[in-house]
This record gives C-alpha cells, sequence and structure tokens, in this order.
RNA sequence: GGGCCGGUAGCUCAGUUGGUUAGAGCACACCCUUGAUAAGGGUGGGGUCGAAAGUUCGAGUCUUUCUCGGCCCA
C-alpha cells in the first residue's frame, strides 16, 4: 500500500448547511414527487393516526406560539408515519368571529364608509375573502416550516359545508332541548354592542369610581339592628338603581357602630363586618364611634332594608341573602346584589326568586325598566347616582380605584355585566357535565397535569352562551313562533337549512326570504327569524364533525388534538363540550399540550419588550431545520424560551450532527449500500463493532420509548450524545486508521464500513421527523430512487444485536481508557508528546481486568502507537504514557522500531 | 385579586420511593492534531439546586412563607 492508496472520505455532502437557500429547493422537490399522496399510497390500508389540527385564526402573519405548534404536529405526523402508520394531517382554519369583522370595518371607516348602510350579505363577503386571502398566506408559512399535509384539501370553519354541518350540530340541541332561550347577564360592550366571548376579554387596569353606601334595615331578627344602616361598598355605582339584594357570609363576625363625628351621619348606627372595620373608618374618615353590638353573620337571615332611593319611589323591598363568595379582602363584608350586572348576583338572586329584568339596553344606556335613569348612558351615571345618594343621606364617602377591569380585546373598552336575551348550552339538563368528565377521565393527557386542568374548568364552567349579535358567523337556525314564543324544533327544517347552506353557504339566511329555509309546512308569517350569529368556540368546537367524521381519510375520534395550554379553555374544551354533547364522547384519544414560547428569560414576547423573534427572521438566518431542533430539544411541557444566543447554540449541535452525516458519507463515498440487518454475522465482527451494534439497539429502545411517551427532547438529547460521545469521539476516531490505511479489502475494514452503512440508515431515520430537510438532502444523495426519506420506514434492529455482556466489558475497557488518556495528558502537557500516536502505553491491570483485555490491542482503542500490558500487584488502574520510539509510518503514522505490520 | 404550573452550571436538559462529593451535551478555557480541516481529539474550570424558615440522623427531592415568571380566571 502506497501512501496514494490511502482511503480518504469523499463527499458531496458538504460541510456547510446553507439551510435557507437548500430548504426551499428540497420543498420543490417535495412537491413535484407529491409528497402527501405518496405517504397516503405508501400507508394505504394501515392503522390510522390522525391529529386533527386545530385551526389557528385566518388573520396575520404567523409567530413563534403558531410556528411551534404546526412544528411539533408535524414531528409527531412523522413519527407516526415513520413508525408504519397512515398518519394523515389535514391543516384547517378558524374563519368567522369578531377580529376579521372589525378589520373590515376599519377599512371601512378609513374610506369614510358607514357599515350601516352596507347590505350584510356584501359585508360577509368581504369578511370571507379577508379569510381566504391570510388562509393563503398561513400555507406558504407553514410549508416553509417543513411542515407536510394535505394543503390543497384543508378545511375551513367557513366552507359551505362547515356552516351546513354546523347548523345540524345545532339541530341536535335545539331537539334534546339543551339549547335553551336564557336572561343572563353576560360581558357586554356598550362600544361593539354584543356580548364578548372570554377569549375576547382582556383585563387592564381601570379607574372606577367607589361608594360607601347606606341601606336603611327594615325590619331584622336582630333587635339593634332597626333603625341601624347597611354599609356596602361598590365600584360600580351605576348598578344601585338595578340593586334589589344584599348578600353576607353567614360565617363571618358583624358589628354595629353608632357615629359620633358631627354631620349628616351623627348618631347613626351602620353595620358591617369586624374585620373590616379599620379599613372601613379609615376611608369613610369617621374618627368618633361606639361599638354597640357584634353579631354572627348568619343571624342577619331574614333581614329586609330599603333601597337608598326609597323616597324617591325605589320602594320594593331589599332582602339579604346569605352567600358565599362574600370576603373580607375589599369591602364591607356586605355586597350589594344587582341580578342583572353580575353573574354572582344573578345566580344568587335567581336562587331565592328574584329575576333579572332588562336594566340597561345594548348601547348602554338605562330601560324604562329604571326610573329616574330612563335614557342615562351607565358610563355617565355614576356622577347622577352618587349626587341623588348624597342627596338621601346614603353616601357615607366615595372615591376611585384603580383595578384590574375587563375590557374588550378589540376596542378596549371597559366592559359590563348586562343581562341580556342569550342563547345557551346547558350544562345540566342533558347531564353535558356529567358526560365531559367521563370524557376526560377516558383520554390520555401529554402531559399529565393537562387533566386536572380542563376537568376543573369543567366542574365549574356555567352554561354555555353559544349566541352573538354580530354578523359574520353561522347565523343560529332558530325561528320563533310570534303567537306562543316557541322555539320551533323540527328537524326536517334544520336539514333543510343545512341543504341549503351547502349548496350556497349561509349568506342567504340574511337575504331570501325565511319561507325557504321553513319549507312548505311552515308559514313564514307565523314565524320570527332570528338573526344571532353562532360564536366562534361553537364552530371551531364543532370541527370533529364536518372533518374528522365527514372525510374518508380520516377517522373519528381523532388519535390527538395538540394544541398550546391556552387551548384547555377554547378549542380542547368546547371540542369536547360539543361532542359530549351530540355524540356523548369525546372527538380525542389523547390531548398533547404545550407550553407558550418566551424570551431567553422567561418573559413573554412582546412589542413593548421588544423580545419579539418572527419565524420568518429564523428562517432567513438559520433554517427551519434550526428551529424544528430548537421545537425537539426543548421540553414543551413548559414554557419555551428563544433567543439568539439559545438558537446558536441549536445551529451548533446541528454542525455536530451535519458532520457526523459527512464523515458516514465520506467514508463510504456516498455509495450507501442498505444492510439486512437480519443477516448480519454479528459474532464475527470485531468486538468493537458488536459493541457498536449494542449500542445502537440500546439507543432504538430509549428511542422508541421517548417516542411513545412524546418526550422529545429526551429523544433528541440522546440522538445528540450518541452522535457526540459514541461516533464521533469514540467510534469515527478509533476506525478513521481503518478506514484510512487499512487494505480496501481487510476483513475489519469491511466489518467497518458494514457499521458505517447501518449507523448512516439508522441515524438517517430517526432524525428524519425533526431534521426533515436535512436528512432528505442526504437521502436524496445516496437514494438514486427520487423518492423521498419520510416514506421510509424506522428499521427494527434484531435482538441479537444486544449483547449486556459484552456491553459490560466495555464499559470496564472506556474506563481504562479514560485513564490511559489522562496518562497522555500530562506527558502532552510537559510537551513530550503531542498527538496520542506518538505515545507507547504501559497499563497494569488487576488479574481480572487483564482476564478481561485478553486478545484485545489497547493501543487501537487508545489511539497511541503500542500499549503494553502487565499485571499490577494492587486494584488499581496504572497507566504510565511514554514518547514511542522508532519510526514513523508515513501511511499510518505509528511509531515503531520494527517496520510497520501493515505497511512494511 | 384567585386558581394552576414552573424556577437545577452561560444554554438545552437529566436527577428513581429524601441517602456518598448534584449529572450529560453544548458553550467556555487550555493543550493536541492538520488524512472529518470554517472540521476532529484530549483535559479542565464552572452550580448556596429562585430565597428564607421548618420536618429529618440526612432535603435539589417533603412542609410553610416569600419572590420571580407563565397560562387561565375574576
Amino acid at each position: 500500500m502506497s501512501k496514494s492508496q490511502i482511503n480518504l472520505p469523499k463527499t458531496s455532502f458538504s460541510m456547510k448547511a446553507n439551510l435557507p437557500t437548500r430548504e426551499p429547493e428540497i420543498l420543490k422537490f417535495w412537491s413535484s414527487i407529491n409528497l402527501y399522496n405518496k405517504l397516503r399510497e405508501s400507508r394505504k390500508g394501515k392503522e390510522k393516526f390522525v391529529l386533527h389540527d386545530g385551526p389557528p385564526y385566518a388573520n396575520g402573519n404567523i409567530h413563534m406560539g403558531t410556528a411551534l405548534n404546526k412544528i411539533l404536529k408535524d414531528i409527531i405526523v412523522k413519527f407516526h408515519q415513520m413508525n408504519g402508520k397512515d398518519s394523515v394531517y389535514v391543516p384547517g382554519w378558524d374563519c368567522h368571529g369578531l377580529p376579521i369583522e372589525w378589520k373590515i370595518e376599519e377599512q371601512y371607516k378609513k374610506n369614510k364608509k358607514n357599515k350601516n348602510e352596507v347590505p350584510i350579505v356584501e359585508f360577509r363577503k368581504e369578511c370571507r375573502t379577508f379569510a381566504e386571502k391570510w388562509i393563503e398566506v398561513h400555507k406558504e408559512q407553514f410549508k416553509r416550516l417543513g411542515v407536510v399535509g394535505d394543503w390543497e384539501n384543508y378545511y375551513s370553519t367557513m366552507s359551505f359545508e362547515a356552516e351546513a354541518q354546523i347548523v345540524r350540530e345545532l339541530g341536535k340541541f335545539l331537539k334534546d332541548g339543551s339549547l335553551y332561550r336564557g336572561f343572563k347577564p353576560v360581558l357586554w360592550s356598550t362600544v361593539e354592542k354584543t356580548a364578548l366571548a372570554d377569549a375576547e376579554v382582556e383585563y387592564q387596569d381601570h379607574k372606577s369610581d367607589t361608594i360607601y353606601a347606606l341601606f336603611n334595615v327594615k325590619s331584622s331578627n336582630i333587635q339593634e339592628l332597626e333603625d341601624s344602616n347597611i354599609i356596602i361598598w361598590t365600584t360600580t355605582p351605576w348598578t344601585i338603581p338595578a340593586n334589589r339584594a344584599l348578600a353576607y357570609n353567614e360565617n363571618l363576625d358583624y358589628l354595629i357602630i353608632e357615629i359620633k363625628d358631627n354631620g349628616d351621619f351623627k348618631n347613626k348606627k351602620v353595620v358591617l363586618a369586624e374585620a373590616l372595620l379599620e379599613s372601613v373608618v379609615k376611608e369613610c374618615g369617621i374618627e368618633n364611634f361606639q361599638k354597640i353590638e357584634k353579631f354572627k353573620g348568619k343571624n342577619l337571615k331574614g333581614t329586609i332594608c330599603e333601597h337608598p332611593f326609597f323616597e324617591l319611589g325605589y320602594d320594593y323591598d331589599i332582602p339579604m341573602l346569605e352567600a358565599s363568595f362574600v370576603t373580607t379582602e375589599q369591602g364591607t363584608g356586605i355586597v350589594h346584589c344587582a341580578p342583572s350586572h353580575g353573574p354572582d348576583d344573578f345566580n344568587l338572586c335567581l336562587n331565592n326568586g328574584i329575576k333579572a329584568i332588562e336594566t340597561v339596553d345594548g348601547d348602554g344606556k338605562y330601560t324604562k325598566n329604571v326610573s329616574l335613569f330612563e335614557g342615562i348612558h351607565i358610563f355617565k351615571a355614576n356622577p347622577i347616582v352618587i349626587e341623588r345618594l348624597k342627596e338621601q343621606r346614603k353616601l357615607l364617602s366615595f372615591g376611585e380605584l384603580v383595578h384590574s377591569y375587563p375590557h374588550s380585546w378589540r376596542s378596549k373598552a371597559p366592559l359590563v355585566h348586562r343581562a341580556t336575551p342569550q342563547w345557551f348550552i346547558s350544562m345540566e339538563s342533558n347531564e353535558l357535565r356529567k358526560k365531559a368528565l367521563k370524557a376526560i377521565d377516558d383520554t390520555t393527557f401529554y402531559p399529565n397535569k393537562g387533566k386536572e386542568r380542563l376537568k376543573s374548568m369543567i366542574e365549574t364552567r356555567p352554561d354555555w352562551c353559544v349566541s352573538r349579535q354580530r354578523v359574520w358567523g353561522v347565523p343560529l337556525p332558530i325561528f320563533l313562533n310570534k303567537k306562543t314564543n316557541e322555539i320551533l324544533v323540527d328537524e326536517e327544517v334544520f336539514e333543510n337549512i343545512a341543504a341549503i347552506y351547502e349548496k350556497e353557504g349561509s349568506d342567504c339566511w340574511f337575504s331570501d326570504d325565511p319561507q325557504k329555509f321553513l319549507g312548505k309546512k311552515y308559514k313564514s308569517d307565523d314565524y320570527k327569524k332570528l338573526s344571532d350569529i353562532v360564536e366562534v368556540w361553537f364552530d371551531s368546537g364543532s370541527t370533529h364533525s364536518f372533518v374528522l367524521e365527514k372525510r374518508k381519510d380520516l377517522k373519528w375520534p381523532a388519535s390527538m388534538y395538540l394544541e398550546g395550554s391556552d387551548q384547555h379553555r377554547g378549542w380542547f374544551h368546547s371540542s369536547l363540550l360539543e361532542s359530549c354533547g351530540t355524540r356523548g364522547k369525546a372527538p380525542f384519544e389523547a390531548i398533547l399540550s404545550h407550553g407558550f414560547v418566551v424570551d431567553g428569560k422567561g418573559l413573554k414576547m412582546s412589542k413593548s419588550l421588544g423580545n419579539v423573534i418572527a419565524p420568518e427572521d429564523i428562517l432567513k438566518k438559520y433554517g427551519a431545520d434550526i428551529l424544528r431542533i430548537w421545537v425537539a430539544s426543548s421540553n414543551y411541557a413548559e414554557d419555551l424560551r428563544i433567543d439568539y444566543s439559545i438558537l446558536d447554540q441549536h445551529s451548533e449541535s446541528y454542525r455536530k450532527i451535519r458532520n457526523t452525516f459527512r464523515y458516514l458519507l465520506g467514508n463510504l463515498n456516498d455509495s450507501f449500500k442498505e444492510i439486512d440487518l437480519e443477516s448480519v454475522d454479528v459474532k464475527n465482527l470485531p468486538e468493537l463493532e458488536q459493541f457498536m451494534l449494542h449500542k445502537i439497539y440500546n439507543l432504538n429502545v430509549n428511542f422508541n420509548r421517548y417516542f411513545e411517551n412524546y418526550d422529545f427532547h429526551n429523544l433528541y438529547k440522546e440522538l445528540l450524545n450518541f452522535c457526540t460521545v459514541d461516533l464521533s469521539a469514540f467510534y469515527f476516531d478509533i476506525r478513521k486508521d481503518t478506514l484510512y490505511c487499512d487494505l480496501k479489502n481487510s476483513p475489519r475494514r469491511k466489518s467497518t464500513l458494514i457499521l458505517l452503512n447501518i449507523i448512516l440508515n439508522s441515524l438517517m431515520k430517526w432524525f428524519a421527523p425533526i431534521l426533515s430537510f436535512t436528512t432528505e438532502e442526504i437521502y436524496q444523495l445516496i437514494s438514486k430512487k427520487n423518492k423521498s426519506i419520510h416514506l421510509e420506514k424506522f428499521l427494527n434492529f434484531p435482538k441479537k444485536f444486544e449483547n449486556l455482556k459484552l456491553s459490560e466489558k466495555w464499559t470496564r475497557l472506556l474506563h481504562i481508557r479514560d485513564i490511559c488518556n489522562l496518562s497522555i495528558e500530562e506527558k502532552r502537557a510537559t510537551k513530550e508528546i503531542g498527538s496520542s500516536l506518538e505515545a507507547t502505553l504501559i497499563v497494569k491491570l488487576k488479574e481480572s481486568d487483564l482476564e478481561l483485555i485478553r486478545g484485545m490491542d489497547l493501543s487501537e482503542l487508545c489511539i497511541t502507537s503500542s500499549a503494553e500490558i502487565q499485571k499490577n500487584t494492587s486494584d488499581d488502574i496504572e497507566v504510565i504514557a511514554n514518547k514511542a520510539e522508532g519510526d514513523k509510518c508515513p501511511i499510518c503514522w505509528k511509531i515503531s522500531k520494527k517496520p510497520c505490520e501493515r505497511h512494511g
């Protein structure tokens, strides 16, 4: 063998990845071979894994959260596909709803157009076009991340099919009586003139007027209470005219005190909770007072008061009611209740036979039900109420308070609770709550803590308000009998409406003759058609019905729903309720929830902090595979941190992985040969190769275990460590000598090549779901089949690869190797030697180690020129490294006094 | 304000039922190599386990309080 015959690695797989430009080419390739269809064909008839896509809202560019979500989905879908399942992914979009409506209205405002002059149908068309535009934008952005799915046949909540099915689903709730017309306080925006969904509300600081007001006691079981006054505290003085009751807590201690200060309240007896005495006295500026009596809250039972405006005609009784929501955190320990303006108030009053009435209209003005205040806007009423209270000598004190208060996410206007006619799905009438809780128990959660989170929400949530007074959505398919005010429940009508929507969409509800929907059975003159629309959570909660059930390529229930942890109250929640209400079961077998993307310090991303990173920036600078590594290596059970230094770290890891592949490809000269693993003659391979097969086998066991639990960050770490520790720093380093300097047909070299082929094939497949682009690049290099890596399956490693005894032995050998390295390092520090091949070792071992090492060449393991084994009398491992003497073989660089064994 | 979740080396993560001196990879430093070369190898430094108190022979692990962060709710 001459120097020119050294087998140096050669590959066209470049060290530099250049992902930002290379990845789009790979995308073109996938599109050219129609990868999605090929994937389906390749698993025809196989068990299905259906990850049902939670639809993002078709509005605005994607952000890191969306990117994380889609990549995580794609990784899981690809894992199952490579595991042999028919892993189908159909992306979808959520299209109806307020934010899009607002966008269109904004455009009108810009063009000085009045929304009210635009026909509803035209307005809705513009909303539809807007959503369509964003679906296309999203589609391209998601594809760029490497996400593979049925992009051609995506689903959307505004498709005619979806709108039709949503009607059918509502029909089911109407039919079984779960959907009812209620009169409840809901969070209302007087600006947008609509009730708001929970998700449309955000809490911000707000300055409220506060008052301490007095309610004269009319009658009570406590004698001292008569002719005294109950003090209440509220941050919404405008609700005083709607007051119908007072609430106390039976477990609290209350006091009657007599005010001694001069003024309006001299010698007045007032009642408040003992625990709040100090703060009330201070805030109301009471300087002198006398405690008259202390009593238990439960004694307040049966007490009747008078409204502060009693003299002005508010002459009804104000009963005192027991309520556990009364606390001593703030106020006076007695709460004023306006059933039309608070959920707690509403429920308490309802349970005591006091019904809510319409006190405020949609614009925020008092109705005729409120005397003295009719026509006044509630946001302008506080000073008037305060003035009246003062005049009635019922105002003990007033002030201001900045506190967290609900606002509209869109207009940022403060919201109020307002009793309005709304449509609700009952949690109880058909045991929806019970069914949903059972369904949660039947669901697997990743991570497990999601189960409790969803459960506790379902346990306490009120009836589901599904109506909205807006226009961009599916119309509530409800007719009311004009005479009886009864709801028309007839499946034929629902089906008729659905059939019409399927053909032409739901716009016609607003424009066409109602008779069209009623059919021949009913006369439109007898019925009033509702103009409310369905809240969007019902839309997306129904996707399982118009996607999973309708499409032949999918299955119901889905194998998995996967979303951010906020969706416990969103899509997981609404899908669960919709499905349990109509089918008695959850539409998913498993739920995976992930945390939120935060910056490198763990703070949420926001424009004002300037810590926002857009997916686009990352793709430009690093490429999608780096972003995919970030997803795979982060623990999604918690919040996921990202910044440029974190991405830099991951791209370093990527380089290590890439170079591992480069070594494999280089030494195989880009000619990969698929090895039949079953036929590998394990026992006749060198022990090092046997040990590596064991490592591969073992890694695969861990790989499967991690995959089963969707524990990707540990899986990725395991793969990365294999590349770094087992391959690069160990196997590859040792076998360079064999690969470069052995004759091409040497058995040892051939064995090494078998291993390189197996390792390449294994790594490529293990990494494919994560490094979708890079593994494809490699696959294209070595397989000339014009096929994609993603059509492949994970390898099955035969049990014979496992060799625990050998592994134990080699673990000991590696320990000896470590000690050898320490000795070599010592000599390196004194500049006696440089490369390890300049060293020769004397290794003294105890008897059992000698036994272990018999027949082995320690110099091969430690990459030294030679190694001599001696018996040690102690149990220690002693190593002496010396400078090797003799001549350096020009080919293998080993130093020896004798001619080189291999190269003469 | 309430509920839930979390805080382990610069970074990403491991740490079994409380039990030796808290681990890995990356990054960093130094050295070697120049036949994986804008690569590769070796060695090494680095942690009051968010803080405090408590239970215990013993606490990263259990309890309480506080603090910081995130999600949800009001």
